[in-house]
DNA sequence: GCGTCCAGGTCTACC
DNA sequence: GGTAGACCTGGACGC
């Protein structure tokens, strides 16, 4: 018999538009389709129980998360949802900000801007390092090869995100072999290492009281995070006040949307989103992806 | 089927 | 601080 859990939910929010945020749900231990809007995921192991695999529907206006494991897991699993898809995450000020806009005001009518991350930073920072420098087939794959080959199963056989530990126990070779992360492999051997030892600690930065510019410098350090990926962990971190996180997809839909197809320089994509202040790069995303919401814009879960 | 070229961010060395 | 070249993979293309 299946525990469940029932979340409510802030009245902004839409299911849809924070599953489809961005390319997250593509890649395991996430499953989503769109076509039937129900989101699977598996919790990593904690002291020292198993990986929890939840499955999470929006039932009139709440959160149903269902999951094979003990009921006493209710309070890690809800916690997790929560924070995975930024329940808690107050946006007002930034639908304030957009509502009157010809470009953004859809986001705040449809109540997107929610951007889906992973239960905790470790995750997403690895996940990240696997999107730069690449095709997203390649970024699938590298990450679908790191849950299969090193994440541990929860009760349903789905497996969860591999932990640091699991990561550090591994050569660069393996990495290089097996995961397919090419010249990345020394990067995640030394990052699992840094994380599993103790060293760096990822999941502070959540908390973090640096400016964002100082943040930016200490996720730099990171071997593989350059500008990009500082960028887009920072967005993450629900920072939206660092850089624009300007990858190629990210200028193509630029130059397509503002500048008549014609490629130009940062600077003018810089000045075009300076209006929305600590909210740009948050601006950024929603305007570019707009047309993936473009069937419904209403505020339809 | 094979070889070549290219795109995709980041790192390092160098100026 | 800015720039060039290397890093590695997989897809596209030509033969």
């Amino acid at each position: 018999m299946p525990s469940e859990v029932t979340i409510s939910l802030p009245p902004n929010f839409s299911f849809r538009h924070t599953v489809g945020s961005h390319g997250w749900y593509d890649l395991p231990p996430f499953e989503y389709s769109p076509s039937r809007p129900e989101m699977t995921y598996v919790f990593m192991p904690a002291a020292g129980r198993p990986p929890v695999s939840v499955s999470v529907k929006l039932v009139r206006r709440r959160l149903v998360v269902t999951y094979s494991a003990d009921p006493a897991e209710n309070g890690r699993v809800a916690k997790g949802i929560r924070h995975i898809l930024r329940l808690d995450e107050p946006l007002d000020e930034f639908y304030r900000l957009i509502s009157s806009d010809p470009q953004l005001g859809w986001a705040s009518t449809a109540g997107a801007g929610r951007l889906l991350r992973s239960e905790n930073v470790w995750e997403d920072l690895v996940k990240t390092i696997c999107t730069t420098n690449c095709s997203w087939a390649l970024t699938k794959k590298m990450v679908s090869n790191l849950v299969q080959k090193l994440g541990e199963p929860a009760a349903d056989g789905r497996k969860a995100f591999p932990t640091p530990r699991a990561m550090a126990d591994v050569e660069a070779d393996f990495y290089r072999n097996e995961i397919r992360a090419g010249y990345r492999s020394p990067y995640l051997a030394e990052l699992a290492q840094a994380v599993s030892s103790g060293q760096l600690d990822p999941e502070t930065w959540l908390t973090s009281e640096l400016p964002t510019a100082e943040l930016r410098k200490q996720l730099k350090k990171v071997k593989g995070v350059g500008d990009y990926a500082a960028d887009n962990l920072l967005k993450l971190l629900g920072r939206y006040d660092g850089g624009l996180a300007l990858d190629s997809w990210v200028r193509s839909q630029f130059y397509k949307k503002h500048n008549r197809g014609k490629a130009c320089e940062d600077k003018k994509v810089i000045r075009f989103y300076e209006k929305f202040g600590r909210w740009r790069a948050l601006a950024v995303w929603c305007d570019i992806t707009e047309h993936w919401f473009n069937q419904d814009v209403s505020r339809s879960a």
